[in-house]
DNA sequence: AAACGCGATGAAAGCGCTTACATATTGCGT
DNA sequence: ACGCAATATGTAAGCGCTTTCATCGCGTTT
């Protein structure tokens, strides 16, 4: 320890024997290396416990090996199988992930993708966020990739993985119809993707010839809480138009509803069925348990992650936005 | 953009007149540059969309501003509002978050605190991660700080934040034996936190009279799902030895059990109470809602964040261990 | 035996910042 | 009017790596 601080490098060339570069040479391209010399660096590094500086390497080298992931919250399980997915890929890479949060402030996301282009992240994940235009245009000249989830957006910053979010819903509206529904009630946010699935999902009702959804719309910026859930169903049974069934664009909410018909002595789906969307641990479970949406949560960050890598170590040209689909998972509460 | 790359301080300085130091100046300590300079450098460098280079930053000031956090998983619910916690009050003061996770395994935990380190993180939150012996050697030479969370350390590496363990669990079991309840189940992991909860209850327990709890052990690296505490109520129910009360290490076991009673039709509280542990959102709304014990998640994660930043910019001596303490709630199940 | 190619190593120039330390400028007391 | 402390700015030495380029042996080729 010298001094206090940790070895450099060089303490290790000095230690070995060698010169600066030819340790540097044993960790990052050992085939240069002849076998007796990188045995020696390896123990000599050993004996100092030398750890090499990977902020001094991204500085020098062009990458910091660090990916930033951007989500609206982080105690959200909504998107948490996806940031687990993306990291357990970019670990086996050795690229370390960067995460925060942005509280579905815009001025917040701007700040983080400011502060993680300042350090030079190798690339950007945006879990489901508001992308703004400030930020879009930030991340538009800064020329680092992107990888946007949860949608197949029209107009992608960079690349993009995820499913059509018109479709899934579009696809659990005739579900339902076809269950014999037909009165039906939707409950979700006022973000784009709630606002996505209500469109698909009206435009499968219409397309049916059944009358218009009955909307609850959560004002609340983060629509993802039981309880905003159960006040929803609340504010739907109060209505006059009475409903056979709900879709709710998440299950938390959709886990809340249904608790709060339980509340309420309502059977279901006897009285109303209920459904949910991402298949999150939770719509397993309960009881009666949540027929919802299986849309891969954790594939979309692998796969992501694996985008990334194929990017910055191939060069491959930037592929097409994924479509990662989805798919119904029938379950009594329908 | 200097054929593809990102503009340097030095661009700037050239493009405001000034000095490369000046520049580095008006960014890092404004109060040395007069108000004119301050002025045309920040000029200079919204024309050239600069932004400045944290990792040379670090890498040439002593700081990294980056704080390492490794949790068992990152999709578990458990820790996630620890991490968020943790996440706000760093973002806050110009800090990011680098998190990883161990998947329980040892060897990955040794890896990725070393990654850590190799990266010169300016400290390490460890969420009631294993801490192999091995883990625990290198934090102890390398000098960076470290906060232990979610439990009263005996002796913390450096420093803690959390509650007591058994003293949490031992209150709980007194707590439903005031309510009357007289032949109480545990259920929990093997991780050394339940384990600490089992010896407080236990000795509870016997401190009142009573027999020995039943315990059902879960196996599983990872005991936090809703199934997993589904599948160990029902081996609960299935002992001969009934019970009436039935504690669980997390609010996740404590829902799955109690969407298993629910399955075979038992009313809880009426044929067995049951009680979680966490204060999760999901303990709120089930019905009946679940008595659990509120340990401020948040807070201790926030509490670290601000620990981490007593020591890192004042020079503040190593805190004693805080205990965050803890509460119980009192809802339906019970 | 001179010329050549090749594997292994070293020397040195950065990467983009921070920060002493040195050097102007300015204002002020006397 | 002169000296001195501030105040403002510049110069240059790193921070700990990666990487190009040069060098040095040596076994081959003709």
């Amino acid at each position: 320890m010298r001094d206090g601080k940790s070895h450099r490098m060089e303490d290790v060339a000095v230690e070995a024997k060698v010169s600066l570069a030819t340790v540097s040479r044993v960790f990052s391209q050992p085939d240069l290396v002849s076998e007796e010399t990188r045995q020696r660096v390896h123990e000599a590094a050993a004996r100092l416990r030398y750890l090499p500086n990977l902020m001094a390497g991204s500085m020098a080298g062009k990458r910091s090996r660090i990916v930033g992931a951007l989500v609206p919250a982080i105690a959200s399980p909504i998107f948490s199988e996806t940031i687990s997915g993306l990291s357990s890929v970019l670990r086996e890479a050795r690229y370390e992930l960067m995460l925060s949060q942005s509280g579905y402030d815009p001025e917040q996301e701007l700040s983080i993708l400011q502060a993680f282009l300042g350090r030079r992240v190798d690339a950007i994940v945006v879990a489901g966020a508001v992308i703004t235009p400030p930020s879009r245009e930030l991340l538009l000249n800064a020329g680092t990739p992107v990888v946007e989830t949860w949608e197949l957006i029209a107009e992608p910053i960079d690349m993009a993985v995820g499913f059509s979010n018109p479709d899934a819903a579009a696809a659990s509206a005739r579900f339902l119809i076809d269950r014999g529904y037909r009165r039906l009630g939707f409950i979700g946010g006022t973000d784009r993707r709630s606002m996505q699935r209500l469109e698909g999902f009206g435009t499968a009702v219409s397309e049916a010839g059944l009358a218009a959804p009955q909307v609850i719309s959560i004002k609340s910026p983060a629509p993802s809480s039981f309880m905003e859930g159960g006040a929803a169903m609340e504010r739907m049974l109060r209505q006059d138009q009475k409903v056979d069934a709900v879709f709710c664009t998440n299950d938390l909410l959709a886990a809340g509803a249904l608790f709060e018909c339980q509340r309420r002595g309502l059977a279901v789906p006897g009285d109303v069925a209920v459904m949910g969307f991402s298949n999150l641990d939770i719509s397993e479970v309960t009881v009666p348990a949540l027929t919802t949406v299986q849309v891969g949560a954790r594939e979309i960050g692998s796969h992501a992650a694996q985008m990334i890598l194929d990017r910055i170590e191939g060069q491959g040209a930037r592929p097409v936005p994924l479509d990662t689909g989805f798919s119904i998972i029938e379950r009594q509460s329908t």
